[in-house]
DNA sequence: TATATGCTTTGCGTCCTTGCACGATACCAT
DNA sequence: ATGGTATCGTGCAAGGACGCAAAGCATATA
């Protein structure tokens, strides 16, 4: 007994989704008699009844529901792999699609920006999510991540190096609080930060054992920045931060730095245009550790 | 994009498999032109070469690899599903597949030997592997477990209980080296157990921390009680053992029973056939918690 | 160099699958 | 009660996929 041919598979699902052969037909693109003689061939050579002919339409019954959710899987494979196919087949154009995290996105913009530049026929997409975006699932092209090395299986990850880290504060705090110039002078400064327990990144611990006097916690990288430029304290951001609101208050030092890693799909990371953008990441983060030597 | 018709997937992932053309024709029963044009056909609506024709044969280029990867993996699936269904359509008949451990085969015997007395049409079979069975690979109806709970998704695990365990040995050993009383008269015993570090049952465990003179160590169950019989020295054996060879020296205790576990796959555990099986092992080892009080 | 042996490819006739149309049935609203 | 609107089921004709056989091609062997 074998469930060949697997076209068979397909329009069961699609009557197991719709309820309906008719419904089915019509998601498929074929006629409604096609799929009946699809699910009775299927019945017939397996041998069980899959679905309850009834007036409203067809209902599942136990082996039908077992089999469904099988091809369900199998369809979900799929999708993956034509997202995937869809990305590899293509040169250096269309989209390109890069996540990271709130911290990073000012250093990964200008890069994307020359590339677009570069390469006039390529639409560069930035996403900035938390959590590593599913890249088996075509999500995105390129992950950018910090912390601990990603582990997920054919995920090809490539190290970046360490991202200098400093620590800044606005003027207007300087002004009113003075400017501290040891690890000493800390002691007597508000600082911002992530929630206690929550501190992943290096600099993030490292404030959680150093900090006395907290001005605001907040999850959100982007709101924490922001109330470092509002004056409420003294906090941590990467070395090449440029504006105008921040000044550093103490250069980078290593135990502060996060590593940085590089994540791309094993099935896309050779591709032109993920090689593309790999090496301009890469030149960029490079001269990002030499400036702060 | 989309890599429908799912036939064509599996037609590639055989020229994969065997290298040509001809060969995958063979295995899957068509003709040698139907499996070009298959392949023609994918490549056509993919847009993308899955395979470098050569001379010889047909080679996988990196986009049919991945293609045929997942193909693969579907394959898989759907073979579990085959297997599943063929269980779960057929009735109190045909094969009826236990595997347990050694230690437990001969509680689980006389079972067996019940349900083919009741049910003519049913063969039992009964195979004793250490490792758990891949029952959603249809390598078994039932799987009769000791020690931790096991955890495998999709297996639905039934707790059956505490099997009691009593200290046995041979009449030759208890004549040479007397009949030990209590739990100190062990220490100027042997015994004979797995080997050290190897201890996961509870009695194992407790006769890690209270054996003084080991006898033997081996690391298979069936070979300890051998030893035992052998006079080597007191071992653990299943209250219900009956045997002239052995006799009891310590009745079961509560800290050296072991937990049982009845496993099965979700989708087969409502079937008849492995209902009768459940029900006919639940009673048993009902009747062999009641003996042993 | 010639021969042989695999393989792929292509043209043609046939069979199977599909699409179409019609009929049957059940349910709902007027 | 009756018409409307869904649904599923089946006979018949057309088109596409299949199998067959012959041709083309490349490599290996004598």
């Amino acid at each position: 007994m074998s469930l060949e041919p697997w076209d068979e598979l397909r329009t069961a699902l699609q009557v197991a989704r719709a309820g309906t052969v008719s419904g089915a037909a019509q998601r498929l693109g074929v006629h409604h008699a096609t799929v009946i003689r699809h699910i009775d061939g299927l019945e017939d050579r397996l041998g069980v009844k899959l679905f309850q002919r009834h007036a409203k339409g067809y209902a599942l019954t136990e082996a039908g529901r077992m089999l469904t959710d099988g091809a369900a899987e199998a369809e979900a494979r799929f999708d993956k792999l034509a997202a995937r196919l869809d990305m590899l087949q293509s040169g250096i154009e269309g989209d390109l699609c890069v996540t990271t995290v709130p911290e990073l996105c000012d250093i990964v913009l200008p890069v994307l920006s020359q590339l677009r530049a570069d390469n006039p026929q390529l639409v560069p997409c930035l996403r900035v999510e938390e959590r590593l975006a599913r890249l088996e699932y075509g999500e995105a092209h390129l992950a950018l991540r910090a912390g601990a090395r990603p582990t997920e299986p054919d995920n090809v990850v490539q190290p970046l190096g360490a991202l200098p880290v400093a620590l800044f504060a606005a003027p207007a705090y300087l002004e009113r609080r003075g400017m501290p110039r040891t690890e000493a002078d800390l002691a007597d400064h508000d600082v911002v930060t992530v929630e206690p327990g929550h501190a992943r990144a290096p600099f993030d611990r490292w404030m959680e054992q150093h900090a006395r006097h907290v001005g605001l916690h907040s999850n959100d990288r982007t709101t924490l920045l922001a109330a470092m430029r509002a004056g409420l304290g003294l906090g941590f951001a990467p070395a090449s931060l440029q504006s105008d609101a921040l000044v550093q208050v103490m250069p980078p030092r290593p135990d502060w730095s996060a590593e940085l890693w590089l994540v791309t799909h094993v099935d896309l990371h050779r591709s032109p245009k993920v090689q593309a953008a790999t090496t301009a990441l890469k030149a960029r983060f490079a001269a990002l550790a030499d400036e702060s030597l």
